[in-house]
DNA sequence: GAAATAGTGTCTATAAGACAGTATTTT
DNA sequence: AAAATACTGTCTTATAGACACTATTTC
């Protein structure tokens, strides 16, 4: 920074979060109800202004949005982009980063000023958070075809027919069923629970399967897509 | 915002670019010597404010710094991603929106306070910098395996071989040759330029190419890969 | 045992790679 | 003609998908 570019006016630095989970095998995306102006009362996704003192980068400032707000933690979080202009925002130039959290239905509590819409049903949002929300989907619609990203979505345990369905719900389209285990298997996503099985009905009970700790954050990668 | 988040301190904000071009078949950064503190003198990323008076939003930022410190117009840009925190800068908390471009060696022409640099020889660079061209050369190696990002560091027109030469540059493996026009055909990028040849020397010329005109700016994608 | 879903074996179809051939240029 | 690189035809191998079969549970 020189003397003649010290003056430049400073801009808006806030993050956004979208939050996606899944209810009755659809994506939702997590909305706050802004209590504050502009756009009071009006639901947005959960966001805030970066705290220099407490935040040790913009990720941690989404973490600690997610906790305040949505009541969220131990959330998978990776960084979607960065939003910026002088017209997103009706205070002036701004830049918002945009995280992608993924949730299980079980880390997300019922909250006041908290609500889940499923992303085929999105009304209109506030600033250019449609965009964000598109971005999002956009991001997880793709890494999904060659990752284990959607496992972000379940809970601690589950099966390899819900597996499937999760990604199927994300990718909008059926899956072969032994090409998904080939894969999952190549991956070295998942370890059997031992003897646990679910059993759901008048038929076979399925195993019970957990990710591997070395994919717990990061995730698993398929060569040529599933 | 409101009334208690208004007087939070302001972090500051600038774009930084990695400009990736080939020379000698190798990957090379973009630097430009710093004429301000901190690190006067020192070489570093093209970077700077945003202008909030004149910019359209980080990525017309982007544009501005490169054509204001590189001389460069018309490069292929790409939002690669943000870095933020209170020690990346030592004038505190900052915001860097990180950009990548590709350019041919044609569009860069020398200038004064430029050097480009092979990233397989980069030397110290300051602030969080190095971090920075390592996401730049990951994102550009793994989207260079499904994806026509390549022909950005080629000239208007080329040869097959000098693509494919191009792609072995940047993920560091040779190719197979049958394979590698299979997924440029399919991809439907590319247009023969009809009736030029290019003959360098005792032997068949080969026939020249340039990018189709749906694929200058967006990129072209193949379903699994080269 | 009928129904329902879990899980597997195996054949087929498609895509990637290896290899060797032909083509066209300069010397 | 020899040398060099461009380009292509075709066989082999690897991967993905279809289909049907077995397995295990409840009623």
């Amino acid at each position: 920074m020189n003397q003649t570019e010290a003056p430049y006016p400073q801009v808006l630095v806030s993050v956004d979060t979208v939050v996606l989970t899944l209810q009755d095998d659809a994506l939702h995306v997590v909305l706050v109800r802004r209590s504050q102006p502009p756009f009071e009362g009006v639901w947005a996704l959960p966001g805030g202004y970066i705290h220099a003192q407490e935040d040790a980068d913009a990720q941690d400032s989404a973490v600690r949005v997610l906790r305040d707000k949505v009541r969220i933690a131990g959330a998978y979080l990776e960084q979607l982009a960065t939003f910026s202009g002088p017209a997103r925002d009706p205070r002036g130039w701004s830049v918002a980063i945009a995280y992608c959290a993924l949730v299980s239905s079980a880390q997300l509590p019922p909250h006041d000023g908290v609500k889940r819409v499923p992303v085929a049903a999105l009304g209109q949002l506030p600033f250019d958070h449609h965009a964000i929300v598109a971005a999002a989907l956009a991001r997880v619609r793709n890494k999904s075809q060659y990752s284990s990203l959607p496992v972000h979505l379940c809970g601690e345990t589950f099966t390899l027919p819900q597996l499937q369905l999760v990604y199927e719900s994300i990718l909008g389209e059926p899956l072969n069923k032994v090409s998904f285990r080939r894969k999952m298997d190549e991956m070295q996503l998942l370890e059997a629970v031992p003897g646990a099985m679910r059993s759901g009905g008048a038929h076979r009970p399925a195993q019970l399967y957990r990710v591997r700790a070395p994919f717990q954050q990061a995730l698993a990668l398929s060569v040529r897509g599933l």
